[in-house]
Parts: C-alpha cells; sequence; structure tokens
DNA sequence: CGCGTTGTTGACGAGTATCAACTATTGTGG
DNA sequence: CCACAATAGTTGATACTCGTCAACAACGCG
C-alpha cells in the first residue's frame, strides 16, 4: 500500500495530464495531504463507486486503469472515461455518484473525504488551481467525445480511442501500445457495438495503419495517418 | 442596452440554472461587477466569439439564445451546446477559444475581462462557488450528450433535446414550446442530418407525442413518454 | 410576384446493429 | 498437465437505421 502522494508529482507517474492534481505543491503542503486520505487496492473488476451511491470521497489514481460508465434503464452502458495514474474522479453534482467506477487491472487509488479535501483547498491554493484545471480538461476531453460520437465513423472513433492512449496510458509509445480494456468496454466508450470495434480494427490492420500480435497488443505502423483519421481539426 | 445585473438575478430570467453567476450575491456585490462589464448587442446570426480568437472574456447571457459550435477540417459542425439567459460561456484551456458562439436571436451579452472577473472571483466567494458550479453542470451535460449520441436513435434524441428547452429555455412550459433553432442546428447538435432530423419529427407526430402547428412551434402531446424517450436513467 | 432559403419526403446506398457460427483465450477441476 | 467449460473476439449473412442525392413544398423577403 502506498502512504505517500510524493510520487503521483513526477512524471512518470502522470505521462497524460499538464495538470496532475499535485503539481506545484510543497513537500510541506503534500505531507498535510498525507495525513488525511487512505488507500484502496482493487483486484480488476472491481468497482471503487457504484452508480447512484452517495458521493463521499474523491479519489487519485495511484497505479492501474479504471473506467467511469453510466447505465441506463435500458441497459445500454456509455462508459464516460477511462482513468489513468494521476487522474482524478470526484465530479457530482448531488450527493450521490451519477456513474460507477471500475478498475480494468489491479490498482490503487488514494481516497480523501471529500469535506475534509476541499477544505485543504481552500486554505492551499494551489491544490485548488489544479482542480479547477482538471475539470476545465475533463470538460474538453468530453467534448472531444461528443465531436466524435458525433461526427466519426467506427474506424475513426477507433484512431481517436487510440490517440487518447498513446498520450494517456503510462509506457505507451508512437509505436506499441497495450489496450487494458475490453472489445466491449471500447465498444461502450465509442457508441458501437463489440462486433463494430472487431472489424473496424481489421480495417485498420488491412489499411496498414496498425499491426496486432496479442489482441491486447498493438503496434503503431503509420502515426500520421493515426492522427489523421482521429482527428477532426 | 441593459447597464445592470441585477436582473440576472431573478427567476423569471434564469429558468434554467439553478446556479445563475449571480445568485447569492449581495446588492453591493454586484454593484463592483456593475462597474466592469460592457453589454454586448447581437442580431441574429452575429458571432460573439470565432473558434481560435483569443480568449479575452467570459460572458453572461442576459437575453436571446446562441449557440456554441466547433467545426472540423471537414467541414463538420458540431453544437456542443445552446444558451440560454443566465447562461454562462468563457471556459478555455489555451488562451484561444476552441469554439465559435452564434446568436440565433437578437441577443444581449454582458462581456467581463478574463482577469478582471477572475480578480473579482478571488474575493467573492459566493461568485466564485457559482463558477463552480455552473463549470459541473456544464460537465454533466457535456456526459449527457455523450450518452444521448452514444447511446440514442434519432427520434431519441429529438426528444432528449426537447426535454432540454423544456427545462432551460424561457417562456417553454410542459405543452407548448418554441425552437430558436433550425433543423440544421438541431442536427449538428445531435450528431444527424437535417433530413434525418426531419424525419424523427415527423415520426413523433405519427407516434401523437408531439404535434407542431409552425414549424417552431411545438405542442406535447405525451410528456410521459417523451420524458421515457428522452431519458436513459 | 419571383427568388432564395429552409423544411419535407422519397429512393437508394453506405454503415452499423443484430443474429449466428466459429475461433481463440482464459480459467477450473480432475 | 490436460480436458473441459466459460468467456472474449472474429467473421459472415442479413436487417435496419441513417446519410446522400434529388425533387418538391413552405416560408420569408425584396
Amino acid at each position: 500500500m502506498t502512504s505517500d502522494l510524493s510520487s503521483m508529482r513526477r512524471g512518470d507517474y502522470c505521462p497524460s495530464m499538464d495538470s496532475s492534481l499535485f503539481h506545484g505543491i510543497s513537500e510541506q503542503e503534500l505531507s498535510e495531504l498525507n495525513g488525511i486520505f487512505t488507500s484502496v487496492a482493487l483486484e480488476a473488476n472491481d468497482y471503487l463507486v457504484h452508480q447512484q451511491s452517495p458521493a463521499t470521497h474523491v479519489y487519485n489514481i495511484m497505479s492501474g486503469t479504471l473506467l467511469v460508465e453510466r447505465i441506463g434503464l435500458s441497459g445500454r452502458r456509455q462508459i464516460l472515461a477511462f482513468l489513468f495514474p494521476g487522474d482524478f474522479f470526484g465530479f457530482a453534482h448531488n450527493q450521490s455518484f451519477e456513474f460507477s467506477v471500475q478498475s480494468l487491472t489491479t490498482a490503487n487509488v488514494a481516497a480523501f473525504k471529500r469535506k475534509e479535501f476541499f477544505n485543504i483547498c481552500d486554505h492551499l491554493p494551489n491544490l485548488k488551481h489544479n482542480m479547477e484545471e482538471i475539470t476545465t480538461n475533463v470538460l474538453f476531453h468530453a467534448f472531444d467525445q461528443v465531436f466524435a460520437l458525433g461526427q466519426k465513423k467506427a474506424h475513426e472513433r477507433i484512431c481517436f480511442l487510440l490517440m487518447q492512449l498513446i498520450q494517456r496510458q503510462p509506457g505507451a509509445t508512437d509505436e506499441q501500445l497495450v489496450l487494458p480494456m475490453t472489445r466491449r468496454d471500447i465498444a461502450d466508450y465509442l457508441g458501437l457495438t463489440n462486433e463494430t470495434v472487431s472489424r473496424a480494427f481489421s480495417k485498420l490492420i488491412k489499411m496498414e495503419i496498425i499491426a496486432i500480435d496479442n489482441i491486447y497488443n498493438i503496434k503503431i505502423l503509420n502515426l500520421d495517418e493515426l492522427k489523421h483519421l482521429a482527428s477532426p481539426d
């Protein structure tokens, strides 16, 4: 169990965000935070929070990959985000979460009681500023997803996801990529079915943009074309 | 030209938000804000801000309806939100806006210089709190849109929009509704084409869920069914 | 009134969902 | 360690939804 947050400020844990939660926070200030969090250890498929459960904590991902999902009455599932080390989760506008967060891998998460956390925010301007920046980033990420879902074809959406993973997943490079999620997860993230996802992968392979050894191991053969398909503007 | 923000705190101007920007702010504090905004008058189809123009201001809608759009390289347009009186616009994570904001009607908008506005935020806790609440609402709205685009069929997306309008548009009731936007705007908001939007409306009419006199004048005949189609959970 | 814009409707085709069969992978107990 | 079952992924056939193209209707405006 990790009992020290300071590692979270190092780039190797937070490849994704220009704004990690603890960026620019002094050792002394960090020690204050160290006192008030509990570390949660998760196995693959464990739930961190359930849809409609009371929003008692906010969370900072220390290791592992998680997903944020929302399930409709009809049973349709939409994945709203994948969470990587350094990412933050805790947005709620009522007392309850409107999402579930499930772990895809073994993971460690720092959990802060909401009230205590926001109290500390009030007298650590840097922390508050980071929170605001993260919120804005999440918002812009959501807009990107709206654009992708509204405007793109299946194989373009896959490229959109792959680009996100390249940018955000620890250990990912321009050429090699490990998918932590299943085809169904990808489908539910991109508003597709798993069959369509499968076919879209096959198409990208045939187009020689990617190659796969293991199903979860992807090689990028043509990054420029990948970018082009992924990006609308 | 409106030169007084106090009207913005009244419910009749802000039917939509549980959190208007100026909610809970004293007359005295409000007068401080009154000194630093300029009022912008817009005609229908005028642009308030352009994609990639520098983000110099933040805006609060006083009257009228506007839309937030983003145009991709391919020329396809995604509308990210419609803005109603009381709504706030100004999110940016660089120096420039990544969206355009266009007016659908004649409109009045209060424009605050970013820096001055955020300075005032720093010593008006209520204002800052309202900002944060608005940001969270916008975020949740974006998630709703992701769900709609990812999981819903054309006529369900229309219902999703109609429910939003019932809740947010000034003067809208459970039974009568005026659309301020064109079919193309609706299409670009919901990730459809205008033809599909047209057909979806026809379908809802045939299902006796809505009726239309004037094209922009919609009667809700079966609100329960509308809600059911609109809402995933 | 004529003209341009916007909306509607139809015919058709492209893209995706659905259903089903099959293959590959993972996990379990003997 | 193997056999088997369960799960995940792929591929094909078919149906459905939505996009595209085209014709037409309704509306707004000079």
